[in-house]
RNA sequence: GGGCCCUUCGUCUAUCGGUUAGGACGUCAGGUUUUCAACCUGAAAAGAGGGGUUCGACUCCCCUAGGGCCUGCCA
């Protein structure tokens, strides 16, 4: 039987870095097993969920190349989250608590002040029918809890071991709002259910939920899947991952030219054991995964790390895969253009930057003008050639004597505008001789 | 406050009681490019601290320090 995972984003907000390990991790799971991916998307959320977020997500997802074997949304199933609910009250394990977010608060403090755990009291249970009546019949409205068992949940997590939860020390969920509406917990219990998920794979913040969950997957009569923890991502000092990289959109990485399969190979290899370096495709990354090689320590993020991958991957692209998108650019000037540009990317955009070098216009940055309009003098006839930079520097040094560093930096720099770059040799045959001759001379051409 | 987890080169990690503590990225040096980048070669670089257990501890146990997560009518 082959394996069924899903990734549930809210579309509340963009996906960032973190998402995307999460969707990445089940994605790798599933491909390496030849199993079905769910992309569900939890709205439960009225309020916050909107029809834009839901298109950034799949515009994200397909970008990177994640695709999806089935759709579903929550929104659209509440009639199974009601008749799960039922089921529960029915059994007595999900009760009617009339307590303001205020009282709860106060109690909370209170039993924190004492120095006891901030646990729900089960006041509610000893409510009596007429209690309840009264309460309603003041404007209270019910929100539901569920009756944790007080057992110990334990299962073997795929990344952390075996692993023991005491649901006695927990606080029974709230499943159902005061307003009516489901949270989290229940129809993502119901959605595992009736989709048949066979592995849960998800960040370490889930740990302790899955005590609750397991509970409510027995409650239900249903099987317990698999679970896989891994340790959440940090920022590059170790501070927590939220605020700072979690303003890291995919989308924002998209618009800045990020390669797909860096972001892919990064979010993969960071805090296993195999090296954090780029791979091809996601099939080989899929075809390495392994939850064996999922560290337990929280992994550090470091944007400047994605840069160096990114650049990586640039290097080894070639010219049939680049040319769409370098069209799109404007920067398409064919294949010799491309190979000999590649090595000095970190970002795809900047190769704009080099086409302008190419087709100016450049101003040249010169020192001295007597070194360069000596320079000019000597150029070859064109149309230049890969050897026409050999002839020409073989002749500025002959002619003046300069060599090393000082011959071809003052002629890098006028000619290009950059005291870095490509190879000249490639670079000066395909500015040519007129704009050569126009920039070593002062000119912006 | 309580619960769970974590701590080996700068970074990601290997080591399942006996190793010159290995690899990758980065760094530095050399080579190459008559320049820079890219590329090639080489080098430096680590067991958080303190107690145990043991013939022997990075590895097992305890304490301390540091870090992450949870402790919501968020997900």
């Amino acid at each position: 039987m082959s394996v069924r995972l899903r990734f549930a984003p809210s579309p509340t907000g963009k996906l960032h870095v973190g998402n995307i390990r999460t969707a990445l991790l089940n994605w790798l799971f599933a491909l390496n097993g030849g199993g079905k991916m769910l992309l569900r998307i939890d709205d439960t959320d009225l309020a916050r969920s909107t029809q834009e977020f839901e298109r950034g997500i799949r515009d994200d997802l397909t970008w990177l190349g994640l695709q999806w074997d089935e759709l579903a949304h929550q929104s659209k199933r509440l009639d199974e989250y009601e008749a799960a609910a039922s089921k529960l009250k029915g059994a007595g394990l999900l009760y009617p608590c009339y307590e303001t977010e205020e009282e709860l608060d106060r109690k909370r403090k209170i039993a924190q002040a004492r120095g006891r755990p901030p646990i729900y009291d089960r006041a509610a249970l000893n409510l009596s029918a007429d209690d309840r009546k009264a309460l309603e019949a003041g404007g209270r409205q019910p929100h539901w809890r569920f009756k944790l068992s007080g057992q110990r949940r334990e299962w073997d997590d795929l990344v952390r071991g075996r692993q023991s939860i005491d649901t006695a020390s927990l606080s029974d969920p709230v499943l159902i709002r005061a307003d009516g509406a489901f949270l989290y917990t229940l129809p993502s219990v119901v959605d595992d259910v009736d989709f048949a998920i066979t592995h849960i794979v998800r960040g370490e913040d889930h740990v302790t939920n899955t005590g609750v969950q397991i509970d409510i997957f027995e409650a239900l009569g249903a099987p317990v899947p698999a679970f896989g923890h891994f340790p959440l991502l940090v920022g590059a000092e170790g501070e927590a991952l939220s605020k700072r990289i979690g303003s890291m959109a995919v989308s924002d990485l998209r618009a800045e030219g990020y390669e797909p399969i860096a972001l892919l190979s990064h979010l993969a290899k960071l805090g296993t054991s195999d090296p954090v370096e780029a791979r091809a495709s996601l099939a080989q990354l899929a075809a390495e995964f392994s939850f064996a090689k999922i560290g337990r320590a929280p992994a550090r993020f470091d944007p400047e790390e994605l840069k160096r991958i990114n650049a990586s991957v640039l290097h080894a692209t070639d010219y049939a895969s680049a040319k769409p998108r370098l069209s799109e650019m404007g920067a398409d000037l064919g294949e010799p253009f491309w190979n000999a540009v590649r090595a000095n990317l970190v970002l795809l955009p900047d190769v704009k930057e080099w086409a302008r070098v190419v087709t100016g216009p450049v101003t040249p940055a010169i020192e001295d003008a007597t070194f360069a309009n000596a320079a000019a003098a000597l150029l070859p006839k064109g149309p230049y050639d890969s050897a026409s930079w050999g002839v020409f520097v073989d002749r500025v040094k002959a002619e003046t004597g300069a060599k090393g560093k000082a011959l071809f930096m003052p002629l890098r720099l006028a000619l290009t505008g950059h005291g870095h770059g490509p190879e000249m040799a490639a670079l000066f045959a395909l500015i040519g001789e007129e704009k050569a001759r126009k920039r070593l001379s002062g000119q912006v051409a």
